[in-house]
DNA sequence: CCATCATTTGGCTAAACTGCCAAATGATGG
DNA sequence: CCATCATTTGGCAGTTTAGCCAAATGATGG
């Protein structure tokens, strides 16, 4: 593995790591249908607002997500929507280690 | 969020968890290739064997690759090639948030 | 059997991550 | 200005993760 190929490993998994959290993953999921604000969301989340708050920041450092001050309230929205084709691939890879679902006969 | 939801959010967390590090990105890439025994990743990545033996266990128990004991050897394989999407999707967030990649005039 | 090679497991320390509370910051409307 | 609402930041305790070494397990070939 090469310095380059490191460099290049590591960004994507900073990536990654920004979405290797439930809380985290619901929010992109939500933010994919429409832009929100953070109490909202708190709401949603059923956590404190600091947690959320810091959750989105994590999503925002990473790139995933930007935020639009609008008076009092943030309003967070998702920057790159083809983050939402991650969400298929996961649910394949649960339905292929899925005790469930078997093989062919 | 519903109990139904936290579940479905934690198994997806739960897979992207596994992919969230540098050196098991780069093990899923290899392997998205063709299979490989341990001792031939370990080469690549450059670590202690049991360092690079417990990511592929990581990323084993996470349904990401199967393991097939050859002799002495274990020879791993990508078990959801659609985990190669990923990547794509993360250079895309990646040339997103690069200071390089300007908005259109 | 024994030595050897390939891999996994146990254990330990350092570092990173979570989630809550409390406090700070920022905008709004008297 | 002051009280209030929305959000962020600081900080702490508990949990998880990473990577190395050492030891255990498993297969192979005398």
């Amino acid at each position: 593995m090469t310095h380059f190929d490191k460099t290049r490993y590591n960004a994507r998994a900073a990536i990654v790591k920004a979405l290797a959290h439930p809380t985290r993953l619901f929010l992109v999921d939500v933010l994919s249908m429409e832009e929100r604000c953070v109490c909202d969301l708190t709401a949603m989340v059923g956590a404190d607002i600091s947690t959320v708050s810091k959750h989105l920041s994590v999503l925002k450092q990473a790139g995933l997500v930007t935020d639009d001050k609008r008076g009092a309230q943030v309003f967070y929205r998702l920057k790159c929507p083809c983050v939402t084709h991650f969400f298929d691939c996961l649910e394949s890879v649960l339905v292929e280690s899925c005790p469930t679902s078997r093989q062919a006969p």
